[in-house]
DNA sequence: AGATAGTTGAAAATTATCTTAAGTTAAGCT
DNA sequence: AGCTTAACTTAAGATAATTTTCAACTATCT
């Protein structure tokens, strides 16, 4: 009861916050998107547009692919979301776009956030000051997470 | 004609170097491995697959691009390149297996390398050493090069 | 030199992503 | 509330990166 209950402010929220953006961006507010857009806020394993794709079908059946690519696409263009590469050549999409770094699991391809404030304000090199000018800073540590370590 | 000899000596050199290898892991040594490997270790440039087949196609017209894949994956397998995904999906290669970081430029898509030992040795923060077992810090600063600056 | 296991090249299969074309819908205007 | 229009969606097919299959070949060991 108390979940349903939750779930239905936070779809609300969502959905009210969603539209928002789409105001202020000029983005057209459909169906489909607002269900892309809620399965990337829930989601918290950075997950391919396949993965999307699979989520959002089982709310909306007729949903295609394509779809999905294109609205990652928009929402990417709008800053709403960020894509990386990680591990092998599926695009990952992530809702959070404040600065984070990842922790990634080479067994499971699990990926997980976390901060790391020292290495996100610490000043640069001069090689890379001298390089260009800096926009981001991606980092990734690599390795076996506690669930794989186990097996 | 110093250029020449100079070539023929680095040249005689890499192919000691690559057969040592070989034979140390029991890689077979063929003439089209070998190619691969001195074009991957003249490149500066992290190329992709593509990239390598169509200079490796200069010296041997006949090689084919899935001999090409196949011995990249040969090498990675043997620790003698490293292989990633940057800002798009295709794989680089980098022969460089030290620990090193990347410069990623947005607009051209060149990728430099370059060190910077404070990170590398940094103590990991708590959270990466609660998730689990950290082998390898991939570390890419992204941003706008000076030569795509000038434009 | 001959056997064998690993390697190559060609072609086709797969996987990820994008484009095109035609019908559909959200948003603004009335 | 209905009309218009540009943007959106779907389906199908196109493209790009990578992998697999299989028959022919070759490096290495004997």
């Amino acid at each position: 009861m108390d979940n349903n209950h939750d779930a239905g402010q936070d779809s609300q929220k969502i959905l009210e916050e969603f539209k928002k953006i789409c105001e202020s961006f000029g983005i057209k507010l459909t169906y489909q998107r607002l269900e892309i857009y809620r399965i990337l806020l829930e989601a918290k394993d950075h997950p391919s547009a396949e993965d999307i794709f699979s989520r959002v079908q089982k709310k909306v059946p007729t949903i295609s692919l394509d779809t999905v690519y294109r609205a990652l696409a928009t929402f990417e263009k709008f800053g709403l979301v960020r894509k990386f590469y990680s591990l092998d050549e599926k695009a990952r999409f992530d809702p959070n776009v404040f600065p984070h770094f990842h922790l990634v699991c080479i067994k499971c391809h699990k990926i997980t956030d976390f901060q790391w404030p020292e290495v996100e304000k610490k000043s640069l090199p001069s090689v890379a000051r001298e390089w260009g000018e800096i926009k981001e800073r991606y980092l990734e540590l690599r390795g076996v997470c506690k669930d794989c370590l186990k097996k």
